[in-house]
DNA sequence: CGTCTTTGACCCGCGC
DNA sequence: GCGCGGGTCAAAGACG
């Protein structure tokens, strides 16, 4: 597979990066939505590393290991619907291996798809049972700016290798995440993520799936 | 048979 | 300029 004759930034990831437009987008100004998810211990055994499904249909597209983590981080494209530019990135969090931090990137381009039950069952693949003991855990945020996250990133580095507790360190790291951006601004930014899976359809979706607690961490 | 996962290699941005 | 780390591609295999 040597032989790559075209240049990747051609493809659907090439929106980071447009060469057409003088600016040079840097990669990884995208918008971001991270979820921490918290998982019951039969994760071990579960398929996907217990990857609480929403109720979109997602592909796995590659793995990596992190540096510095002793999991690897798992990244997901979009397949409900064919040429979707959502992505979204799993990883355990390091210090609590019972954590998920599942990172969304991009948006929908496409209706979600109704999260009745029964649709449930079209679009989600049996190979992620709902036997999963998944705790929704707490904490929602996001991100517009890079270098924003950049900065919380590092806070974040902090805070991990200082603690090792689990709730309580999540909690905190995402109270620190959280950007202390006006709220018109983090409504606009919902606004434009209506189609993420941020939506109280969503909310309501894994509530009643997960039976539990997802708690959007929202400035007030 | 079609779709998805796995896995190694490649590419690119960033820090030093 | 170089090396490292992260992100993506694509072939091959596995599975339903």
């Amino acid at each position: 597979m040597e032989s790559k004759t075209f240049p990747k930034q051609d493809s659907e990831e090439s929106l980071e990066l447009k060469p057409e437009t003088n600016e040079p987008r840097k990669r990884k100004m995208v918008q971001k939505t991270v979820v921490m998810v918290k998982i019951g211990e039969n994760v071990s055994k579960l398929k996907n590393e217990g990857l609480p499904s929403d109720f979109w249909s997602w592909r796995k597209y590659g793995q990596k290991p992190i540096k510095g983590s002793p999991h690897p981080r798992g990244y997901y494209r979009c397949s409900t619907c064919k040429g979707c530019l959502a992505k979204k990135q799993v990883e355990r969090c390091r210090t609590d291996a019972s954590m998920l931090i599942i990172t969304y990137t991009s948006t929908h381009n496409h209706p979600a798809p109704n999260h009745v039950p029964s649709s449930t069952n079209l679009v989600q693949k049996p190979k992620q049972p709902e036997t999963q003991n998944i705790e929704y855990d707490p904490s929602i945020l996001t991100l517009k700016e890079e270098d924003q996250e950049r900065k919380q990133e590092k806070l974040n580095h902090n805070v991990s290798t200082m603690t090792s507790h689990d709730n309580g360190t999540n909690e905190e790291k995402f109270n620190y995440l959280q950007s202390p951006t006006p709220k018109s601004e983090e409504l606009d930014f919902f606004d434009e993520l209506e189609e993420l899976p941020m939506s109280s359809s969503f909310l309501d979706y894994t509530r009643s799936s997960f039976s539990n607690e997802m708690i959007p961490v929202v400035p007030s």
